[in-house]
DNA sequence: TAGAAGCGGAGGCATGTCCTCCGTTTGCGT
DNA sequence: ACGCAAACGGAGGACATGCCTCCGCTTCTA
């Protein structure tokens, strides 16, 4: 009924043996909860003690950091990307704004490594790029909401964004071991600053182009040391 | 007229020879500029190339990295204390505030060793400990005299302080090679924040307590992976 | 001008990471 | 039940990196 298993096409992704899988499946929970809590300079040998498996299972499943990085950072971003729309789904724009920025922001605070991913240009290229862009519409089109319902700082760009998630969820990192919601109080107090009303500062620099922007997170930091 | 050279105490600082004064400047500045803009984690041999002189030089002026720290950031603290206390005698109890937020935002956003120096529970003790404690009262006695005068959000606490450095600073720290100014643009926005008006969000999470905030900066920390 | 103080930087030691290799174990089809 | 391919584990080799010493040579200074 099916070939013989010597002519399947090498490429094919023959299912893994049920023990394999298991391992996989813990390594990948092992490196989830590693790179969240440490960032991604864990050593994949980490991972296997972590995981309770030798680390030649790692390498044989993974061939480097690289594409255990992937695999988790992709699926991490997708999340991402469904909450943004379903923040768009909200009705009241000033909500849907909040929980977007609630919603980043508690993802970076919470994974060290996923700051990192963010901000690396060696991981910068294949479709972790294209996935990040699929974010740039959803955010423009829930901060151009708000502005034009009236409850969200004429002068504030989708491009601070990504700037006020890093911000703010760096206090979430910085406070983990002691508090880590601490990063709501800043968070709120942001938001407070956001409201539209009288006697608002004019902002003394103008935000970040996308350009700029991509030359911070990803392609175009300086070379190493 | 002195004695004998021989006779000098070990201990005591007789003033260094002409060059070994010169070389020992070089490797401060060349020091202060690599800690700032790459962080902690530089080589000693990379300062002694970036100052123009041998290792030898450098390990003899400075035992070990730590001392090389140690000596740049007590001058760095001195200047912040300064800063403060340079703050609190400006009239307009808000100006004062801000005057302070902004300056120590800066230090922040300019210099990553700075930061490191900050979190870092390596450098926690020696008198870093006791420079750093020499700020608490002023942080204390600039956001009471604001709060007092009404401009400033009565759920604001000291405490929030160095965490407002911190993560406005990370801004800085982030988009340093594209726009070195941006935090300003959000320094602003969470000044905004801070001033008394109806209508403010109540704050989620309370303030850390001081206990907390040693637990960040500095003394346990969790242990090494 | 002599001798003390200082200099430079090759290279040894220690640490840490990456990854391979191969003897052993385990699942699976027959 | 059996046998083989798949998968496993982890010791250990190759390599990189950082820390620091040591000693022959240079530069100050009295």
């Amino acid at each position: 009924m099916e070939p013989p298993v010597a002519s399947r096409t090498p490429g094919e992704d023959r299912p893994l043996r049920k023990d394999a899988e298991r391992n996989r499946r813990r390594i990948l929970a092992a490196a989830r909860e590693l790179f969240a809590a440490h960032g991604l300079d864990v050593t994949l040998d980490d991972v296997a003690r972590h995981a309770g498996v030798g680390v030649g299972t790692v390498y044989r499943r993974f061939p480097g950091k690289e594409d255990l990085v992937e695999a988790l950072f992709a699926e991490e971003i997708d999340l991402l990307v469904a909450r943004a729309e379903q923040a768009l789904e909200e009705a009241d724009p000033w909500r849907s704004f909040v929980d977007f920025l609630v919603d980043g922001t508690e993802h970076m605070a919470c994974d060290q490594g996923l700051r990192e991913v963010m901000l690396s240009d060696a991981y910068a290229h294949d479709r972790l790029g294209r996935i990040r862009d699929r974010l740039v519409p959803l955010t423009e089109a829930i901060v151009h909401r708000a502005q034009e319902a009236g409850v969200l700082r004429a002068d504030f760009s989708p491009t601070d964004i990504p700037l006020l998630h890093g911000m703010i969820g760096s206090v979430g990192l910085l406070a983990q071991s002691a508090r880590p919601e601490v990063w709501r109080r800043y968070l709120t107090l942001v938001l407070d600053g956001l409201r539209p009303r009288p006697g608002l500062t004019p902002l003394p620099e103008p935000a970040l182009t996308f350009a700029e922007l991509e030359q911070i997170t990803g392609i175009g930091g300086e070379p190493p040391r």
